[in-house]
This record gives C-alpha cells, sequence and structure tokens, in this order.
DNA sequence: CCAGACGTTGTT
DNA sequence: GTCTGG
DNA sequence: CCAGACGTTGTT
DNA sequence: GTCTGG
C-alpha cells in the first residue's frame, strides 16, 4: 500500500502529459511535499477534459467514496471504517473470491491520474539488543522514492464524485493502484511488499484517454516499475508533520542492496528499456494571478458531529 | 500509516 | 500486545 | 425476507 | 446502490 504521496511540483509550471501542457500556477494545493492520505487533504488528479481529446487537473479528496454514498457524514463513516485510499490492481474488476469488485464501475468509467512527486514508505529494521540479538521491536526509516530524472509521473487512479448538499462543494475522491513491490520496494517497504503502479506517460495516457478492454486496463493498473529506474533517499521522521520529505542520512543504516539491477526480471515490462529523460528545464514556479484556494474537507465523527 | 485506547453502567 | 479511529 | 458489507493489510 | 449471508 501507499499512504503518503507528494505533489511538491515546485520548478514547473505546467503539468506536461504527452504533449500536452496544463497550467498549474493557480493551484496552491500543488506544491505539498507529503500529503498524508489519512486526512483526506486534497490533492490533484488529471482526468479527461470535456472534449475528450485533452485532460484537466482538478482537485481531489485522497480516499475513494463509492457512488452510494451521499453526503459528508455517510463519507466519514464509511473512510472511518475503510480505507480505499489504495486498490489493489490485481483486483481492478474481479474480487478474489470471483465477485465483481466494489472499482468495476470506476475502473470502467471514471478512470483518473494522481499526480506524485515521490512516494513514502519505511524500512523495518529491527532494533538490536545489549547482546547484538534482534529484537522483536522495530526501528522504522522513512525512504522517499521517486522516478530518476523525472520531476513528476503518474499513478492509475480511480474517481467518484457528489454534489454535498451541506456545503454546495462538488467533492471528488480518489484512490490510486497498488501492485506487488519490485525488488528495491520490497527492501525499502519490507512490512508489506507492496506499492504504487507507476505509469510511463503512454500508458498514463491510454488508461486516462483510451477504452482499453478490461483485460489491458488491469495490466496497466498492475505496472510493475524495473528498480533501476527509481531513485530513492532517507528521510526526516518528522515527515508527517512537516508535509516535508526532507532527505536525511542514517549513518546506522545498511544500504540498500542494488546489485541485482540489471538482471531484475521484469514481470510486467511495459516500460522502455531505457526511460527518455524528459529533463523540464523550468524556472522556479512563479505564483500569478488569482489563486484557487485549496478546499479541506470537514472533518465529522461517526456520530455526524463537526470536529476539528 | 500512526496515535491512542485498552472498563463498567444506563439510556430513546 | 493488539485493536480501532482518523 | 432483512441486515450488513462494501478496503487495505497480515504470515515464518 | 447492490450483493451476500443468514
Amino acid at each position: 500500500m501507499c499512504y503518503y504521496n507528494g505533489q511538491k511540483v515546485t520548478r514547473a509550471e505546467s503539468i506536461r502529459l504527452k504533449g500536452i501542457e496544463k497550467a498549474i500556477k493557480r493551484y496552491n494545493f500543488l506544491n505539498v511535499g507529503v500529503h498524508n492520505g489519512f486526512n483526506y487533504a486534497p490533492c490533484a488528479i488529471l482526468i479527461p477534459s470535456a472534449n475528450g481529446k485533452d485532460f484537466d487537473i482538478v482537485q481531489a479528496e485522497w480516499g475513494y467514496v463509492p457512488g452510494f454514498v451521499k453526503t459528508r457524514t455517510e463519507a466519514n463513516i464509511f473512510r472511518a471504517k475503510y480505507t480505499t485510499l489504495n486498490f489493489k490492481s490485481e483486483n481492478l474488476f474481479v474480487k478474489e473470491n470471483g465477485d465483481r469488485s466494489m472499482w468495476a464501475d470506476a475502473a470502467k468509467n471514471r478512470r483518473c491520474l494522481v499526480l506524485s512527486t515521490g512516494i513514502v514508505e519505511s524500512r523495518h529494521v529491527p532494533k538490536i539488543g545489549k547482546k547484538g540479538q534482534e529484537l522483536k521491536e522495530m526501528i522504522k526509516y522513512p525512504y522517499q522514492i521517486s522516478l530518476k530524472g523525472q520531476e513528476y509521473f503518474y499513478l492509475p487512479g480511480l474517481y467518484n464524485e457528489w454534489l454535498d448538499p451541506e456545503t454546495s462543494q462538488f467533492v471528488i475522491t480518489v484512490a490510486f493502484g497498488i501492485t506487488d513491490s519490485n525488488q528495491v520496494m520490497s527492501q525499502i517497504h519490507n512490512s508489506k511488499k507492496r506499492m504504487p503502479a507507476i505509469l510511463t506517460d503512454e500508458l498514463a495516457w491510454e488508461w486516462l484517454m483510451e477504452k482499453p478492454s478490461e483485460e489491458r486496463l488491469s495490466q496497466i493498473a498492475r505496472t510493475q516499475i524495473p528498480s533501476r529506474l527509481l531513485d530513492f533517499c532517507t528521510v526526516d521522521r518528522n515527515y508527517r508533520t512537516t508535509l516535508e520529505a526532507t532527505p536525511l542520512d542514517y549513518p546506522e543504516l545498511a544500504p540498500i542492496d542494488t546489485a541485482f539491477i540489471d538482471t531484475e526480471e521484469l514481470k510486467f515490462n511495459h516500460w522502455p528499456m531505457e526511460l527518455e529523460q524528459l529533463s523540464d528545464q523550468k524556472e522556479e514556479m512563479v505564483l500569478a494571478g488569482e489563486t484557487i484556494p485549496a478546499y479541506y474537507p470537514p472533518r465529522i465523527n461517526k456520530q455526524g458531529d463537526l470536529f476539528s
């Protein structure tokens, strides 16, 4: 799984996908180093534009809420009960038991892309006792993982929307797909060997704009990026309060093994052997004109009462 | 994912 | 330790 | 028929 | 809303 995602596009003035650019400078929710999924914070997603030939960048709450939920209160109750920050890409249309999955309708009709500038996962290392023995207690070392040479990348998302009758806000909620981790991610996220699917621009476009078969959509959602295309570094443990992934070295920590990297078997070999460098050589983002403020959802407990 | 609770009673 | 709520 | 679930994990 | 389990 993956519950911490960065959307800190500080250097680019636009988001590009397959040659199409959209300005982002008016969206102030796009400059966040780490979104905490459990805050259902506003985040940026790409959805197809009305003409079907282009995309729009819109705001969504991270934490998918299914269609039968129509009010903020019901949504909060649902989210308090279920974790819908991610969907298992293996279960995009069909559950393990063969039933149609809860995601199927969105997978067919409401696909989107979740922008990422780096995800955060923790590596669990056993504490060492006084006599050098491994203890059951784990020390957690957070890592930020990103894509070599790219300022941002795309995760396959599913969204849903409802008109909140209380606030007249149009609410979009979103989840992104996770798959088996590759060899590097298995060492970092070693407690649960899962990671988000990371898409090439080609696959992102196909997921967002085309009408692939269920089989093909499942395949795209399960895309497993090769280890050698990932960048990673340890970051400061306070990332959840600062909402920033600040690189920090932990000298006591054994390095991640990358000796295998050229021979890693690619299970879902959608990725080109060499990643084309998109090289966003853009200047510092200049906030100009009117800024669209982020809308933070009200928090409501199980009784439906507001709290801060 | 982390932080915090972790018990009993009564009550429309 | 383990479960739950956010 | 109604009541309840509807998600992700986990495991040596 | 819709499906499943009892």
